[in-house]
DNA sequence: AGCACGCCGACT
DNA sequence: GTCGGCGTGCTC
């Protein structure tokens, strides 16, 4: 008798841990590790993921598997394996890690209803709920629940009328299209042609068509092409002379794009330098990681194409990975145009179906790169050559929920499962990887060239204060203004930049100074002009935009902050003639605006661009000169050590966009900290100056690279309480830690509220703890019992990158 | 997470 | 006497 153990979905501290069951024997020689089923757990039904077979078990009352998800494993061997790598570097579920992995259409989806047990005695039913069993034998839950009828059901329950069933639904739909063909042999149709009636043109034509074109047909093509309708093909199947089955198709979201075709281009004499490991990695079946630290414009992704075609050519394949926010259509077309039909696409922007597609892609080895965001580090490939991580200083690879994994880590782990190599390839690289690069942890590779040697834009820095002293009150500063109005006359292109982050308009009133705050979270309410409302982007709570201010009566409260909204108003104030686009939330939030946008742009039909962090990124267009940062040091006073890293690093993206082709490009960053370092040295595109400021910073501080960082964040209702529970975990784990080690706090979180609940968090700073991990589970464990009646909770962020 | 079981207060 | 509150413990 075989046994399986199963990790059940049921993400709680409690059962997280195998369970076992019977396998059916009809399943015995099916059943594999890494394959979903459904399993009875308690009363009701839940997906698990097989871990292992065995024969013995220590549990004596087995229940057998209910049923299978999959006839092959929808995680292979080593994605097994680094589930249980990942559960144990983020301290999260098993279930948790195994999801994390697969596209969410496979996730189960539960379902109860209530079942009348015997027909018959339909009418033995309590009178008030007779009516919805009058044409069916199950009610949904959902639906008994309403109108308070539960209470009504549960007697019937009771006295064994009805039961309830769980039921898991698969939600992964295979998309399906009808597919015709001709049923008769050449000789038969040619037959049948002829004795149609002259009436049946329509058919005659189908079969013709059918004839010549000796191979089943989608239905909806077969129709565009003879140019008959469905009545036509239904009396031709009813008539038995051709066949309509249905067959799976993909869902194609690039399915009416063309992508141009490109070819290798010659590599710079650099380009080659750098290439040249890389291919060495490849040839020697070595895993390495290189760091490619190559500056905006000089042709990473040629080398990381080139890369790929030499991995390509051995039968391997390749995952590159690509920030979410700059898996722009340029750049998705660059590798379809390389690749072709060879590359699935992976990013948040696709339904969860369209994901589900490119998945299977994946899984059947019908395509060979991926081009993704953070997930796709996990992409069902088994012969890996080459990982790829583009922009690898972008925080968007942390995902900031269970599990909290790093997609870099993951890339590292995969590559040396695969003997592969990994590039992360930057302009500005982190300073974690440029300092292990440093120690020949990583192998850096440099381009300090643009490509056609295009020089840098001239950045000018703006002193906003000064402005202000010459009486400019608006947010354009004169030499901006000045440039822009040149821009316009020239007929160039000008790109705005407005830093959002840590700055969203505020309500503030202008006589006592009154703040609109949340009342569920410590964090002011930002204004939404659609709806006139102020809301909360922690909790989703809405309120009406006072008239007056709630504290002294005075009406002279309003919003404060720049909106990209308000930019624009103000724009068409000073700048009437200027064609702008605006790119936010707002306007890219429905599918395919983004695209749309940012074609408009490419084609000018508009002058100006204007956006947040999503312009920042990738855009190309060869008739932009001039590029304005409106506010660079917003998010230099957030609550984070690496606020200047961050600011360094947007400044630099940023000013990458201007003068990549033939028209020289000019900067302008307005600023009311322009001495700061991060903003000066990214003015002369000094990144190793950066490098070395900053790192002299994080040592003084003990911040990383020099320590490794682990964040404790406590939740509870009552303040008093989270305060204690905060309180005795930093006792703890100082006398627990080595002394090398620092913990700070306990303090209030940078929000302190969030939905009703406060918010305390310990950082932990260390070098090394080689029991950390096991430290951090035996404290979940012990407020397991708290944890589970849902009054507080603990979440634990190994190496974190938002420190809320 | 869900759900059953079990032990105390306030109702027909 | 019973209904229903939620604390506790279990799910192979």
């Amino acid at each position: 008798m075989k046994i399986a153990s199963i990790i059940v979905d049921v993400p709680a501290m409690q059962t997280d841990k195998p369970y076992d069951y019977i396998v059916p024997d009809k399943w015995s020689d099916l059943i594999v590790p890494g394959m979903r089923v459904v399993v009875p757990f308690g009363p009701r039904k839940v997906q698990g993921f097989v871990m292992s077979l065995t024969k013995k078990t220590e549990v004596n009352k087995l229940k057998e598997i209910h049923s299978l998800l999959d006839l092959t494993p929808a995680l292979n061997e080593e994605l097994l394996h680094i589930g249980k790598w990942l559960t144990e570097k983020t301290l999260c579920f098993t279930i948790s890690a195994l999801q994390a992995m697969l596209p969410s259409a496979m996730r189960a989806k539960y379902e109860k209803e209530i079942r009348l047990l015997n027909p018959a005695k339909r009418n033995e039913l309590e009178t008030k709920i007779q009516a919805s069993f009058e044409q069916q034998n199950e009610v949904h839950w959902e639906d008994a629940e309403k109108n308070d009828l539960l209470h009504i059901y549960q007697k019937d329950i009771k006295k064994g009328l009805l039961e309830v069933v769980y039921n898991v639904k698969n939600r992964s739909n295979k998309k399906t299209m009808k597919q015709v063909q001709s049923s008769l042999s050449i000789e038969e149709t040619e037959k049948i042609v002829q004795e149609l009636p002259k009436t049946a043109k329509k058919q005659k034509q189908v079969l013709e068509f059918l004839l010549k074109n000796q191979k089943p047909f989608l239905l909806k093509e077969l129709l565009q092409e003879v140019g008959v309708t469905d009545s036509t093909i239904r009396t031709l199947v009813k008539k038995g002379l051709i066949t309509e089955q249905n067959v799976e198709v993909y869902r194609d979201p690039f399915a009416d794009k063309h992508f141009e075709q490109t070819t290798a281009m010659p590599l710079t004499v650099e380009q080659q330098n750098a290439i040249s490991p890389i291919l060495a990695s490849i040839e020697d079946v070595l895993h390495k990681v290189f760091l490619m630290y190559g500056v905006t414009g000089s042709g990473k992704t040629e080398v990381y194409m080139q890369a790929i075609d030499t991995v390509l050519k051995k039968g391997k394949e390749a995952i590159v990975l690509v920030p979410e926010i700059s898996l722009t259509p340029q750049m998705v077309s660059r590798f379809k145009g390389r690749f072709g039909s060879r590359v699935a696409v992976m990013h948040s922007g696709l339904g969860i179906g369209e994901k589900y597609d490119e998945w299977r892609k994946i899984y059947r080895k019908e395509v060979s790169v991926v081009v993704g965001a953070r997930s796709a580090v996990f992409a069902p490939f088994e012969n890996i050559g080459i990982i790829i991580i583009d922009e690898e200083h972008e925080s968007s690879y942390k995902q900031e929920d269970n599990p909290r994994y790093h997609a870099r880590d993951v890339a590292i782990f995969r590559g040396q499962l695969h003997n592969a190599p990994v590039i992360l390839g930057s302009a500005t690289p982190t300073l974690e990887s440029f300092a292990r690069a440093s120690k020949n942890v990583y192998e850096l590779i440099t381009l300090k060239e643009r490509v056609n040697n295009r020089p840098l834009p001239t950045v000018e820095i703006v002193d906003m204060r000064e402005e202000l002293r010459n009486g400019n009150r608006s947010m354009f500063s004169t030499p901006l203004f000045e440039k822009l109005t040149a821009r316009l006359e020239r007929n160039e292109q000008s790109v705005l930049f407005l830093n959002k982050r840590g700055h969203s308009s505020f309500v503030m009133c202008r006589d006592c100074g009154y703040v609109a705050n949340c009342p569920h979270c410590d964090i002011s309410l930002t204004y939404h002009k659609p709806h006139h409302s102020l809301k909360c982007h922690y909790c989703g709570y809405e309120t009406f935009m006072p008239n007056t201010c709630n504290e002294c009566g005075s009406e002279h409260i309003r919003f404060f902050g720049t909106g990209t909204q308000k930019v624009e108003e103000e724009l068409a104030k000073v700048l009437p003639e200027a064609r702008v686009i605006r790119m936010d939330v707002d306007t890219t939030s429905r599918k395919g605006a983004h695209e749309k946008l940012l074609k408009e742009f490419g084609d000018q039909r508009a002058d100006i661009l204007l956006g947040t962090q999503m312009i920042a990124k990738g855009l190309d267009f060869p008739n932009v000169t001039l590029v304005g940062v409106l506010t660079a040091d917003t998010m230099l006073n957030l609550p984070d050590f690496r606020s200047s890293e961050k600011t360094f690093q947007l400044l630099t993206q940023v000013s990458g966009r201007a003068g990549r082709h033939e028209l020289p490009g000019e900067v302008v960053i307005q600023s009311y900290t322009p001495e700061h370092y991060s903003i000066e040295l990214a003015s002369h595109h000094n990144f190793d100056g950066f490098y070395q400021n900053e790192m002299r910073i994080r040592k003084a501080h003990a911040y990383p690279p020099f320590y490794y960082l682990a964040l404790v964040t406590v939740t509870h209702p009552e303040l008093t309480k989270t305060v204690d529970v905060a309180e005795k975990i930093a006792i703890y784990l100082r006398k627990s830690l080595s002394n090398q080690s620092i913990i700070l706090g306990p303090v209030t979180s940078p929000i302190a509220r969030i939905n009703d609940r406060y918010r305390y968090q310990c950082m932990i700073k260390y070098k090394n703890e080689p029991n950390l991990n096991q430290l951090l589970k035996g404290i979940l464990d012990r407020y397991q019992r708290e944890i589970a009646q849902n009054s507080l909770t603990l979440s634990i962020d190994l190496n974190p990158y938002i420190m809320m």
